[in-house]
DNA sequence: TGCACCAAAGAATACGTATTCATGTCCGTA
DNA sequence: TACGGACATGAATACGTATTCTTTGGTGCA
């Protein structure tokens, strides 16, 4: 691999020529730029990105804490992070906080070895990693929020989108409602909660169960808990999608008609929602947006802006579909006019 | 942040003495060593990875190629591939090879910025790429394998995956066998797809429908395609499970009941091949080792083991589901072995 | 006692780049 | 013609580490 001093022999220049030739510095005659990218093409030079990590204490890579590959959202976020974080010229180093290796994210950001961190899954559980990682670099989270982290905080309106769907079930003439949810470490599951408990502030409490992981097994034995009730609801949302997949596959096995005798609605909108086999009425987050704002809001850390943290919420979406049967007029109109605003 | 010299200084120690006695070389006496640990805890010394890469040659980073995320095997295989990464000390790196950015990658291995490059899901079609790589760093594959590149590869039996599905069919006498398949880029599927019509040599031939995608949507139009033929198959295999998937419930939409009317069989047994509204029969791959493999071979390349390129074919299990009925005596024994075989 | 040898630690160096500092040239103006 | 200044380029340096080269001090043997 040709160096830079290689190049500078070649096109009978110095070594600092070839640097700054090549990285468009202003000073530099034409007719010597040409001789130097004349060179460097014959060489095939291509600046060592160790020397210039050192050099600059810029490593042009970004690290994303992601978590619950299983579920499809977060390979979507991952694939829109990395494609975004390219057209910056970044690169993307992956860490699953699954298993037990969030001490990777830290010591990355310890040896330097990364110049920002994007966390998608980010709870309060993981605060020791945040001020470890904090203090040396610009981090900023994507999807879930959390209080008392002092940084960049990308959501969408999770809460709002609980209300809409509340408001779907109430506008739509449904009385006996039903919560399926999981643990509430995320913020995502704690505000679509209580945004929903909120809309259904008018009627009486909703029936909630609780499972313990955000699994389609977990959603199916879920509903088999609420179906079990002795005023069974007849509509649920479930606080996502692969659990509302798995509540809809249980109430099918257990005889129970859906959209007919019950109403099941999810949340993320992932692609399977919209598989005919589920057909499933949920909510839509705008992801794309989301990234964009978070490697933005990234990139101007990274370039020293020093502003106060922002939070920012995008709005949410309800999709309409099957597993809520016909769509009555007034939730209609609510449902195309908070499509018409994700756009 | 503190450099090697700070922690001399503290542990009054020369630095050359310092980055010995850290890195366990042998000649520093117990005394220092315990000095320089001590001064090093103090000041929260952590190595520089820019230097240390520069001085070494060595960054320490891994290149994964992926791609199609939507298929939930890859990001089953980029998770366990990051632990495997993480496990050898080594970071991951990740680019999706379904966005414009092939080049990234190639960029990455000149710049020095990766030690060696794991391909998941190559092709033919990126020779170039794989050029342009090959010659400057230890490159394997996984899941796929590619004539006439002469690195280490890892893949499971996709040829005996095919033909055990064909004698599977063949067993249970079903006869009129249809094959549900995509573009033939992958090797993966042209390996399915050749062991499956050897297997199925005694009988007719299968009616081939090809799509030109692997998603949900193609699976069904394919299956619509099948299902109006005049002689109806009573058993279609689908060369993944995302085909399969659609193609079930294409049928059911048509009102052909599966598997009473027909049978179908996918390919990988991602997880929700095994939900009970799909309740799937397909064929396992042993991902797991795949990657354990691929993930010795290639930190022996990167140690300078220069032996021939290797070839590596895991053998594949018949995974039998609702979506094939009862399961024939015969098959399930075969189907047993596999299973045993796998694990 | 003197000498050769070994172990341990310090001093010096190289990795490849970006940048600062030094040098020389050319041009315009007094 | 002389001089100051702008400008283009070369020389030197720093980044932080791992490693090679030197030095020092101690030990064993003659």
């Amino acid at each position: 691999m040709a160096t830079s001093r290689d190049v500078a022999h070649r096109a009978g220049v110095s070594q600092s020529t070839v640097s700054r030739a090549l990285s468009g510095h202003p000073g530099v005659t034409e007719e010597i730029r040409r001789r130097v990218q004349a060179a460097a093409r014959d060489l095939a030079y291509v600046p060592n990105a160790a020397a210039r990590a050192m050099r600059t204490s810029r490593s042009g890579n970004i690290g994303v804490v992601t978590a619950r590959l299983h579920n499809p959202i977060y390979p979507e976020m991952l694939q829109l992070l990395g494609r975004e974080l390219r057209q910056a010229g970044l690169r993307m180093i992956v860490w699953n906080s699954d298993e037990t290796d969030e001490g990777a994210a830290a010591d990355a950001a310890r040896q330097g070895m990364v110049d920002g961190i994007i966390f998608t899954s980010a709870t309060q559980a993981s605060t020791a990693l945040y001020e470890e990682i904090a203090q040396r670099l610009p981090v900023v989270l994507v999807n879930r929020t959390v209080e008392g982290w002092p940084c960049d905080q990308v959501e969408s309106d999770n809460h709002a989108g609980g209300r809409i769907v509340a408001a779907y079930f109430r506008d739509a003439g449904r009385r006996r409602i039903g919560l399926l949810s999981g643990p509430l470490l995320p913020s995502t599951i704690r505000n679509r909660e209580t945004g929903f408990l909120e809309g259904c502030g008018g009627g009486p409490a909703p029936a909630t169960v609780r499972v313990d992981a955000f699994t389609y097994a977990a959603g199916a034995t879920g509903m088999q808990r609420l179906l079990a009730l002795a005023d069974r609801p007849d509509a649920v949302f479930c606080a996502n999608d692969v659990l509302a997949l798995g509540a809809r596959d249980a109430a099918r096995a257990a005889g129970i008609a859906v959209p007919g005798a019950v109403w099941i609605v999810g949340y993320d909108d992932i692609a399977m929602a919209s598989w005919t086999a589920f057909d499933l009425t949920t909510v839509r987050q705008p992801i794309e947006a989301m990234v964009q704002h978070a490697v933005r809001l990234l990139r101007a850390r990274m370039a020293g802006i020093a502003a106060a943290p922002q939070r920012l919420s995008l709005p949410a979406a309800l999709v309409v579909r099957a597993s809520t049967g016909r769509l009555p007029p007034s939730a209609a109109a609510d449902a195309d006019r908070q499509l018409i605003a994700s756009k």
